[in-house]
DNA sequence: CGTTTCAATATTGTATGCAGCTTCGAATTC
DNA sequence: GAATTCGAAGCTGCATACAATATTGAAACG
């Protein structure tokens, strides 16, 4: 009775968390075989896997020659970055003139809620979990699934990098989660007043700032990826 | 020596266009045996196919049912309109402080040898490449490439309603074609000026003058999808 | 009549096999 | 030694087969 999700389905999320995390390295080539072997499943239903997630730009495929991970270079990062400005601002820009005022005050909440957690956690994995949850309740109010949609795609891609950014901002701040949840106020005290300009421009601000430590936080993952351990 | 292209690339683009012309019905079932037989291919390589057109949005899929054409709603066509302010608006940003006088004066002089073409074009599919094209063609200002992705994956799923946009515009106009040149002008005039708000708001205004003709385009796209001939 | 049941039929999900292309490395040549 | 050739091994591309699931429609029931 319950069999809801399929094999592909799993396969699908298991590769998504690898491509993810890099667990293949940038520009690895993945064996089908030896993978299939691993997610206990065949080739067939892991190539469909695997074709989607070329489809939404996790991995490249080249012909002939199977399945690549994505390459890792600071200005593709740029470029996923430069593109949740462009969601994010117009997802705020239509969450101000959209959004009731109610869902606006459950965001509000949220916020309130989770600043204890934010404050006092020191796993950036989970940091950046409340951060990408943060913004994609804001997205919601957007009332666009296409933008939200974009979204998820884009924060998937960025994701490790992101984290290591988090963990280089702790690691300066020594030991302090880095949480920017007045930042994340700011944004939601402009769309609750529906001033649409200063709630745009906070949080285009808020992104571009993560942005120009992309160069460096690639040069770091880079250093991660290929030592031996740790 | 000549085997660039795999049978998964060109069952892909097929079902692509197919998809994008609604060739498949909103919501309608897509029966693989039936397709795999009319594109000369396996299932296979068929549903390699399909599962990228899952992730990229042009269809839809349910385990043990299969796949499914996108729907067709005036609120999905208003969030593709929406995603393409989005993702334009921060192009044309982008544009204005990164691309060089000569890309800019390249883009202008396209829009004027297109001029005549433009004026005289009674096909509105002409028309509507010529359209893509000089879109596309700005993003490519951005230096971003993510974000060019996104307007090719967006202009895939819209094209179909935009179409239909266009004929009616020239039917309204008694036959002439209704090439917005002069908008598509604003712009580049904005970014070779350096002029980052003219620019952007011209793009903005631009596409959403499109937007709000969404819901009556699908009415008509509907009665044109189910009305047995033309 | 409208509903329900259930077996026949159709369709999807996945494993497997093999042809063809790519890769690798040892032997060969310069 | 470095470059090249070429055959063996490995891997991908795709067709096919069959099991599992969904759909259909006719018969039975209310």
């Amino acid at each position: 009775m319950a069999k809801r999700e399929s094999n592909v389905d799993r396969v699908y999320e298991a590769l998504r968390r690898m491509a993810a995390d890099f667990a293949f390295k940038p520009d690895q080539r993945i064996n089908e075989s030896a993978l299939s072997e691993v997610l206990g499943a065949s080739r067939t239903p892991l190539r469909e896997a695997l074709n989607r997630l070329v489809a939404e730009g996790f991995l490249t495929f080249q012909n002939n020659r199977g399945f690549f991970c994505r390459p890792l270079t600071p200005s593709y990062i740029m470029d996923l970055y430069e593109a949740r400005v462009a969601v994010e601002c117009e997802a705020t820009r239509l969450a101000c003139t959209r959004a009731s005022d109610e869902d606006i005050a459950a965001l509000a909440d949220y916020l309130n809620r989770m600043e204890p957690e934010y404050e006092s956690a020191t796993d950036p994995e989970e940091l950046l979990s409340m951060d990408e949850s943060f913004h994609a309740r804001l997205a919601q109010l957007s009332g666009n699934s296409e933008l939200q949609r974009i979204l998820n795609n884009l924060n998937g891609r960025i994701r490790y990098i992101r984290l290591i950014d988090l963990k280089r901002l702790r690691d300066r701040a020594g030991g302090k989660a880095p949480g920017d949840i007045s930042a994340h106020r700011q944004i939601v005290e402009g769309i609750a007043t529906r001033n649409t300009e200063a709630a745009v421009s906070a949080m285009r601000s808020h992104i571009e700032k993560r942005r120009e430590e992309a160069t460096e936080a690639v040069r770091i993952a880079f250093s991660q990826l290929y030592v031996p351990d740790e």
